[in-house]
DNA sequence: TTTTTTTCCTGACAGC
DNA sequence: TGCTGTCAGGAAAAAA
């Protein structure tokens, strides 16, 4: 599943391939992966729009077009796709008509989202999302953090403290600094937060680095591929690389967390 | 207001 | 083999 440095590479990728592209037509095949505005304005907007650049938040993927910003949520499974020549085939939700080729999303589980905006709109769907985790300051982290009573896995999937973090990584920097995912953030001390926002920056940054091989590029497509989960410590691990224990699972708040039992004590 | 639960989806996998 | 049931997961929306 994309987090942020998938999201990054992904936009690495599209700003070398289709960046002053300009968009002929667009085709929806599921209409709830556009959450604004309606299907029909969303396609209509579109029409002869060039894709000037692309930014990202987060997790979030931001076309910059003329007069407009698409901003694209991958979730679980969202991908895309740069063909010269284009046929349906399973999952393809949306198929931007480029002037030279075709930009395909393809989402098995149809829960990406796409929201697109004119530039003088306020932009909704970002507005609680808070600084990206690799602009973040601790200052500004511990601020919005340090009243929340949840626990420290909690706070790191917490997309309106810091951004970009998923379920895998969350799993990756708990573990480097040797903390307990189900602590409570109150009982976080100045060093914890610091430990905790060195870890993220340099686990993301290593990932993003790395990018050439959780990435695979074609050169008529690009999809994220797993293989990143190579280099993981802990999440979905057996043993630990440091102690040698048994690495445990356990459910925090419904999401899968895995943790080594002997490294990681509340 | 803040936190927890439900919802959206499909494919993989377990058990019969 | 084929059916049914369960699970995974990001974040919005609904419920607590």
């Amino acid at each position: 599943m994309p987090e942020l440095p998938e999201v990054e590479t992904v936009k690495r990728v599209l700003e070398s391939k289709i960046k002053q592209r300009v968009i002929k037509k667009v085709e929806i095949y599921w209409d709830n992966i556009i959450k604004y505005p309606s299907i029909n304005e969303f396609k209509d907007k579109m029409i002869n729009q060039r894709i000037i650049g692309f930014s990202r938040l987060g997790k979030h993927l931001i076309f910059v077009l003329s007069d407009f910003i698409l901003v694209s949520h991958l979730r679980m499974e969202g991908k895309y796709f740069i063909k010269q020549d284009y046929e349906k085939t399973k999952h393809d939700h949306v198929i931007f008509h480029l002037d030279e080729g075709y930009l395909v999303y393809n989402d098995t589980r149809k829960f990406g989202t796409m929201h697109l905006y004119h530039k003088t709109e306020q932009y909704q769907c970002l507005e609680k999302c808070a600084k990206d985790a690799l602009e973040i300051t601790l200052d500004e982290f511990k601020e919005k953090a340090k009243k929340k009573k949840y626990t420290l896995k909690q706070l790191l999937l917490d997309q309106s403290i810091i951004a970009g973090i998923g379920n895998i990584y969350a799993d990756e920097i708990i573990f480097t600094c040797k903390l307990h995912p189900e602590q409570l953030v109150s009982t976080l001390k100045n060093k914890d937060y610091e430990k905790i926002l060195t870890a993220t920056k340099e686990i993301l940054s290593k990932a993003i680095e790395a990018g050439g091989t959780t990435i695979r590029s074609y050169t008529s497509s690009l999809k994220v591929d797993g293989r990143f989960q190579l280099q993981l410590k802990v999440h979905t691990q057996k043993q630990c690389p440091i102690c040698g224990s048994e690495i445990q699972k356990i459910k925090v708040s419904q999401r899968g967390t895995y943790l080594c039992p002997k490294c990681q004590k509340k």
